[in-house]
DNA sequence: CGAAATAATTAGTCTGGACAAATCCGGCTC
DNA sequence: GAGCCGGATTTGTCCAGACTAATTATTTCG
């Protein structure tokens, strides 16, 4: 329970722990540890373990069975790597041209490697992105994100009109199925019927027609199109 | 003493240590533990203990009292992050335009780091160089090294002319200093004088005159110019 | 309300890779 | 040949961060 200072470089394991309690909760709401786990793919007690760490460095917040969640601290040091992720993966994507699916991982590692001044080169290279390909937005160096208004696709009413704006990045399948789809950031789609209790969903995308159950679209964000009543 | 296979990825200790091994001798003899302890900053004993590990593996070959050497498959894992390291600090000056003295400390971070799927693009995306920024040959996929006739500058005989090919790259302030006085990769330089006793060498780079010690080019790998006799 | 089921925490280990202190060996000097 | 010196090695620790097994707290449900 001692409260020392955090070491002034953050190892690549609380840098992960960090991030990951970001994610999980973008509000700053508890996470409970067996998500972190699960995320993280370690144990529970490592996670038991290294919130007592954060929480002793000021990075956390750990009452005693009550999940966790970041400090104003934590969550500064949270958003730098949520930066350089999303900074990286546009990177390689739009400079060395790796397919959108694959780039998550590598920047997963990259990110607690890169030097301040390689990732501002890369940044200026590309002259300050302020989305990544998978339509996340970009925090500045100060970790201030600009914030928008989004839906789950599946939340879409009937007859509703949206653009495609955010695609989650954690499974490589799925993100390839919705890439054939045509279901990328900036595509337009139009929500046709919707069975609930069949969990069946069928949209026109882009023009083009596509069936699929809940499950298929879950991790897809939209912005809602104006204009387009919901009947019909 | 048991001799087991070496992990299928090398840990960045082991990559450090047979990088080390590489570069103090690419000929291959035997290197003193010292050296080794000198280079990667360690401790003696860290060094015994990692030759004894890499041995055991494989890797080196470690007579007793005898210093240690890499074998076939250690130079080839070497060559590998020689090859990395090289394409990494080409990149990071060619691309992302960071200066020739600061590219080595960057590059021997992410050497470690970059998978070979990065690699590959990025070699690409410079259509696959065959130097890196100073001067040195970058092998190639396979750990094939272009072999090159160099000479330390201070041996050129007086009067004789030579084409700077090579910086060693390990100490930035003296890099700093040969960037002002021109001597970098393609400059042309004619030795003037030598004076011995006094250890001053004085000569002439691409038509300006340098006057300095034998320390301040220890480092500086030249191609002899032809064409031009030693007299006078 | 009490008993299961579930989730979190504690306790104790392991592994990689470093370190300091102590010891050992080979070669040079006398 | 005896002694000494410096580099190499052995020995015993430490640290971060993971793990398993055992324990405790919370929630849910009969």
């Amino acid at each position: 329970m001692t409260t020392r200072r955090p070491p002034r470089t953050l190892s690549r394991s609380r840098q992960d722990y960090l991030k990951a309690l970001y994610v999980l909760d973008p509000s700053g709401g508890a996470v409970p540890p067996s998500r972190i786990a699960a995320r993280l793919g370690v144990s529970a007690p490592s996670v038991t373990n290294m919130l007592q760490t954060l929480a002793a460095e000021g990075l956390v917040n750990h009452p005693r069975r009550a999940g966790a969640n970041l400090t104003a601290e934590g969550r500064r040091q949270a958003l730098t790597m949520v930066r350089r992720h999303r900074v990286l993966e546009t990177f390689l994507a739009r400079v060395l041209g790796l397919d959108w699916s694959e780039v998550h991982e590598e920047a997963e590692v990259l990110e607690h490697h890169i030097s301040d001044r390689v990732l501002d080169a890369i940044d200026r290279l590309m002259s300050h992105p302020s989305e990544d390909p998978h339509g996340h937005p970009i925090p500045d160096g100060h970790g201030r994100l600009a914030r928008r208004a989004l839906a789950p696709l599946v939340t879409l009413p009937l007859g509703a009109r949206a653009t495609v704006r955010e695609i989650r990045d954690r499974d490589r399948r799925r993100m390839a199925a919705w890439k054939i789809a045509g279901l990328v950031p900036g595509a337009r789609v139009r929500m046709c019927e919707v069975r609930a209790l069949d969990d069946v969903f069928e949209l026109e995308v882009e023009g083009r027609r596509l069936v699929t159950g809940s499950e298929g679209l879950d991790g897809i964000l939209v912005e809602r199109r104006r204009g387009s009543g919901d009947a019909r």
